[in-house]
RNA sequence: GUGGGGGUAGCUCAGUCGGUUAGAGCUCCAGGUUGUGGCCCUGGUGGCCGCGGGUUCGAUUCCCGUCCCUCACCCCA
């Protein structure tokens, strides 16, 4: 025998099994997202390189070592996409969606890809959904992002969803903070790992959010992002706050919560749950006044989030499987070799009449139809043979009850509907 | 990239202190009902014991290597 294939490390098959939960998780989003003024918008799986390179940010983890990257045949470097915004956001460039400076407001459910180390909640390929809302600057739209993300989190049944909240202010007070950061760490820089102290060159900020016991010590007594704020920040975090109050959001502040992506300034968010494994965040967000300019557009302000599809899947139970609401399935058994066409037909007029219907094709015996049947769950068979041929008739059996009996095939419809 | 755990039937797993035909439950198939399910009974299909090498009279078992899965670090959805 040839050799067998299996999925490459980190992607996973979807089976008929499962796939009805995830239908539900997209269902669930596009009705929110529609209901909530959100149009949605698809991209292609890959973009040139530097979409990601520019926007994301060369230090981040993604662009350094997580990117699916290749040239392809006229030596353009193509990635496939490991994030949204960006693309969404070079689409909304590309075909002007600003309508002249209006809000817009744009969802999506696409797949991601990130070349980390599979583990929980953690694939190569994997999926989010997620909004964007680009255009307003002000702090009611910040809150209509997290109460969406938060909302659904709901929606979906995710077990205790927790909210963290934090702002890391503007270009201009995120570098005075980063400044006074290195400074404070200067010193300590001896008890630092050796990644941390990398990123004191590179990209301090993320140093905040290290899991190392002892960093977080040194952590203790660091300058907080909160107090390097200016007026403007200052007042739209409040705002944020007063409207998450307002709807009865609650939140916890964490302010060492800075995101490992580039382009976010002003809020940022997280909803974790205890669900999970080690990746314990479902869903992160925040605003990214300064992205459009970058990417070649003129100053725009925009927030959004992702969340992570099977990360969801697996802080939702496993579903109360006994929601089998007794919907009307039909299964058609052939008696008898000469019925095949007539069961065959029966089947498909049943079909074409609403109802879900089927038929064996292995040429089984009247059992094992029969056991067929009921492994579907059907709530019907209905057995053609030779001698209902003869009378125009079929028998019809309610599988629930046991009871049978014999209905011509004009009134079939009729009879079945009619239970 | 680093560390822990694991690869035996379609699935979940037991087992072999190295020895002849490698097991269970579930699934699947058939029979018990000459054209009738779910329960039950009986029987059956199904395994290069992840792969390669070594030690040995003999390896699924011991040793080495390797691949894969999984959890965690890192980071994130």
């Amino acid at each position: 025998m040839a050799e067998k294939f299996n999925a490459v490390k980190g992607t996973k098959d979807i089976l008929p099994d499962d796939s009805s939960r995830w239908q539900t998780l997209e269902q669930t989003t596009h009705e929110f997202m529609n209901r909530w003024g959100y149009g949605e918008i698809r991209t292609p799986a890959f973009e040139r390189t530097e979409l990601f390179t520019r926007s994301v940010g060369e230090e981040s983890d993604i662009v350094s070592k997580q990117m699916y990257t290749f040239l392809d045949q006229s030596e353009t470097s193509i990635t496939l996409k490991p994030e949204l915004t960006a693309p969404v956001m070079r689409a909304y460039l590309e075909h002007n969606l600003d309508r002249g400076g209006a809000l817009t407001k744009l969802y999506y459910i696409d797949a991601l890809f990130r070349q980390e180390r599979p583990q929980k909640g953690r694939l190569r390929q994997f999926h989010q959904f997620g909004a964007e809302a680009v255009g307003s600057p002000y702090p009611e739209q910040d809150v209509e992002i997290i109460a969406l993300a938060f909302s659904l989190m709901e929606a979906m049944g995710v077990a205790n969803p927790l909210l963290q909240l934090n702002s890391i202010g503007s270009r201009e007070c995120r570098q005075r903070f980063r400044n006074a950061l290195v400074e404070f760490l200067a010193p300590h820089s001896g008890d630092l790992s050796e990644t941390s102290r990398q990123r004191l060159e590179t990209n301090p900020l993320r140093i905040l959010d290290t899991k190392d016991e002892g960093e977080r010590a040194i952590l203790k007594d660091a300058p907080r992002i909160l107090d390097f704020l200016d007026d403007t920040d200052r007042e739209h975090y409040e705002a944020v706050k007063v409207g998450l109050d307002t709807l009865g959001i609650s939140y916890e502040q964490n302010d060492l919560l800075v995101r490992g992506l580039d382009y976010y300034s002003q809020t940022t968010f997280e909803i974790t749950s205890d669900a999970l494994g080690a990746q314990n965040a479902l869903c992160g967000g925040g605003r990214y006044d300064d992205l459009l300019e970058e990417l070649g557009g003129k100053p725009t302000p925009a927030v959004g989030f992702a969340a992570g599809m099977e990360r969801i899947l697996l802080a939702i139970p496993e579903e109360s499987a006994a929601d089998s609401v007794e919907t009307l399935k039909v299964f058609v058994i052939t008696a008898g070799e000469k019925a095949g066409t007539a069961v065959m037909k029966t089947t498909m007029n049943l079909r074409a009449n609403g109802i879900p219907a089927d038929f064996d094709t292995l040429n089984r015996s009247v059992k094992a139809q029969m056991r067929e049947a009921n492994r579907q769950d059907a709530t019907h068979i209905v057995v053609i043979g030779e001698e209902e041929l003869a009378s125009g008739t079929c028998q019809v059996k309610d599988l629930a009850t046991g009871k049978q009996q014999s209905v011509p095939f004009k009134e079939l419809f009729k009879h079945l509907t009619s239970v």
